[in-house]
DNA sequence: CAGCTATTTAGAACCATTATAAACTGCAGA
DNA sequence: TCTGCAGTTTATAATGGTTCTAAATAGCTG
């Protein structure tokens, strides 16, 4: 229920899949961080079925393009998401790959003085990396 | 001369291939940004003889552990370098893929206000990206 | 229920990057 | 200057995250 209206006004349709990746990233406590291989990870752990991975892909995708899901940009060979989807930056432990937020209190406010023309800014982000 | 003597006192023995690679990157009027495949096709306009992706590789890495390249952060199947290791940041063009530098000047200062135990900070890197 | 389209899926393909291991080269010491 | 060796280059193979393909399946609308 708690997830199927929320796809259909998005166009998606609520299959089983998709559902059951919803809990995954969605039904927490807290939201996290997470690369591909973790999600499929999370998800084998707990749901019982299969979800192939170009669904796994798909789904991350389809979620990301509705905004329910952000890229964070990182070097890395794999790709960071995050569940949480609020104005914030990063700490980045280089030792581990983990990554901790940043909450907008935790970060003065960014003045970017310098404007392209006819280009609007679209996000900022700030990766902090953190070392030993 | 102009690069032997920074490879040298570096540890990295002054190659030709190094030797090369060095004026492609830090023989302009202009730092840049570049991925691999910019600066494959960079040195086979500029020099007569070829020098093994391989190669290009590993002397990119080299640079970037000495301190001479750094590595930006961004959303893309590409790594993206920089020849400008200054501290600055960057807007990114999500038409074209390009980088601007953003000069420390350009940005008001970052305060990050939240500590990690037993971590210190070793980068801190603003990402603007930018839209039509 | 029928028909249509969206979605899922296994597997192949893609492609940036890294590993391998053999040939080559800069350089320190004789 | 010659020798020997560690450092470097190179072609090529391997790796691995991500995307593509096309056939099977499942939502949804009428
Ligand atoms: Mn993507
Ligand atoms: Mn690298
Ligand atoms: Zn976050
Ligand atoms: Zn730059």
């Amino acid at each position: 229920m708690k997830y199927i209206d929320k796809l259909r006004n998005s166009g998606l349709r609520p299959t089983k899949q998709r559902l059951q990746i919803c809990e995954v990233l969605f039904n927490t406590e807290r939201t996290f961080h997470f690369t591909i291989n973790e999600l499929e990870q999370k998800i084998k752990d707990k749901i019982d079925n299969k979800i192939s991975l170009a669904t796994i892909y798909n789904t991350v995708h389809a979620f990301e393009k509705k905004g329910y899901l952000k890229q964070i940009p990182v070097n890395s060979n794999q790709t960071y998401f995050d569940t949480n989807i609020t104005d914030h930056h990063h700490f980045y432990n280089l030792k581990d790959g983990k990554l901790i937020d940043l909450e907008k209190s935790d970060v003065g406010p960014i003045n970017i003085k310098r404007k392209i023309d006819g280009k609007k800014i679209k996000s900022i982000e700030v990766l902090v990396k953190l070392e030993d």
